[in-house]
DNA sequence: TATATATCATGATATATATCATATATGATA
DNA sequence: TATCATATATGATATATATCATGATATATA
């Protein structure tokens, strides 16, 4: 899908009516002078740990990764966020620096606010100031319940949560295109790159599922759910 | 430690000067006007998961957990927090119900400040907004940092990880009695029980602990955050 | 105090999971 | 197209971890 025709103004964007209603014509048009949208090609980086955070970033369109490198060179995702996720969490008020690199996983739209506006507007606007940490607080609380989802969960309940997540958080549907490769769903539910094969390989056996490639569907999702439920 | 004497006026708090600054006098005196400040032995309840949530809490002084219960009745607990947490997470914001329990672990006094103040200051202060909102996210940020420091590790480097956690960060003395049992302690690092005592076993035999009972002793620090660096 | 109950402790065993090895397929690049 | 790198796939093996069993302490309760 080609977005570059989508960028727009902050009075049409569809996100108006969400994290930045509340907000008046004029203050509108101070986001609108400043704010910058960018366009990323899948597998381009948006920011890198340790990089200053001086913008709000709010994902428009597409998909994007949030992860850590550790120490020994690998990654670990943290989250994929989808449109209308912000997606700085909440270190973009409690810290300096990002404490992780965000990288496309689809092309994507990334409108970029500088802080100070925001944090002008949070001074100003209390109506505005209330339900925008409402949605972020959102977010970030979702982020805290799925780490403890996929950890008290063994390999076969992580994949029915990670095939579930795509079905029904990110495409509303039960035939979808993995975004990510099987090493990457590894980092995300904290698994080895063989053993998410592994499974799903057990799941087309077991007619779950029918895989070609990255193309996955889910042809049992009541049996799904089941394996989930019972971790 | 008897803290029934501490009950005090938000004027004379010592977080008048933490989350609460910013505010003025007068705005001082309507929290003060309706907050309420409870004792909880070690053992009692200060939330249940699935109450309404009406207020913003706030720990003075001692030390809490905040737990799931999960469908097996297994509980999962997600963080200790300890005096300056504020103890509601951001669910306070984004939720109408706790999605946690939350129990005293050491006699604890816990100040209830109603939602609808807080959200009113909010509104109407803006400086005290953005300060009160940097304040909370440090602890949903650290909440999610933790959850990945814990599950990227194994049983040695996750033992050292609490070790580390409580010496530095709770107690400030490589000697403290350990608040929470070896059964708890499985259940805030995702390990099971037996395995929680018999790596501190380990850690004793290999002298880097003094272990009697809970009463703990780190006996060799640089060894120990190697282990925990190490994973 | 006596009795029950939870906690701590350790060995033996079973299970879950990661790692290693190897093969095939897929996609990128010269 | 040929060549290389990367992703997918699967079996064999090693390792990490949980579970089971049993006993010893400690702690709560009648």
């Amino acid at each position: 899908m080609d977005l570059s025709h989508k960028i727009n103004n902050c009075k049409e964007c569809i996100y108006k009516s969400w994290a930045f209603k509340n907000l008046s014509d004029e203050e509108l048009t101070r986001i609108n002078e400043q704010k910058k949208e960018q366009l990323f090609r899948k597998g381009e980086n948006i920011c890198f740990e340790g990089d200053e955070i001086l913008s709000f970033m709010y994902l428009q369109n597409g998909l994007v990764k949030l992860f850590k490198t550790e120490s020994n060179n690998k990654e670990h995702i943290i989250s994929i966020a989808k449109p209308k996720d912000f997606i700085g969490l909440l270190s973009i008020f409690s810290n300096k620096k990002h404490i992780y690199s965000i990288t496309a996983i689809e092309d994507s739209i990334v409108c970029f606010v500088k802080l100070d506006i925001i944090k002008d507007l949070i001074k100003t606007n209390g109506i505005f100031a209330l339900d925008f940490f409402e949605k972020i607080s959102t977010v970030s609380d979702s982020v805290i319940k799925t780490r403890i989802d996929i950890n008290t969960r063994q390999l076969r309940g992580r994949i029915a949560y990670i095939l579930l997540f795509f079905a029904k958080h990110i495409y509303d549907s039960t035939t979808f295109n993995l975004p990510i490769s099987r090493k990457e769903v590894a980092e995300l539910i904290d698994m080895s790159t063989e053993n998410v094969i592994r499974v799903l390989s057990e799941f087309r056996k077991d007619k779950l599922l029918q895989i070609e490639g990255k193309n996955i569907e889910i042809k049992d999702l009541k049996r799904l759910e089941r394996i989930y439920e019972l971790g």
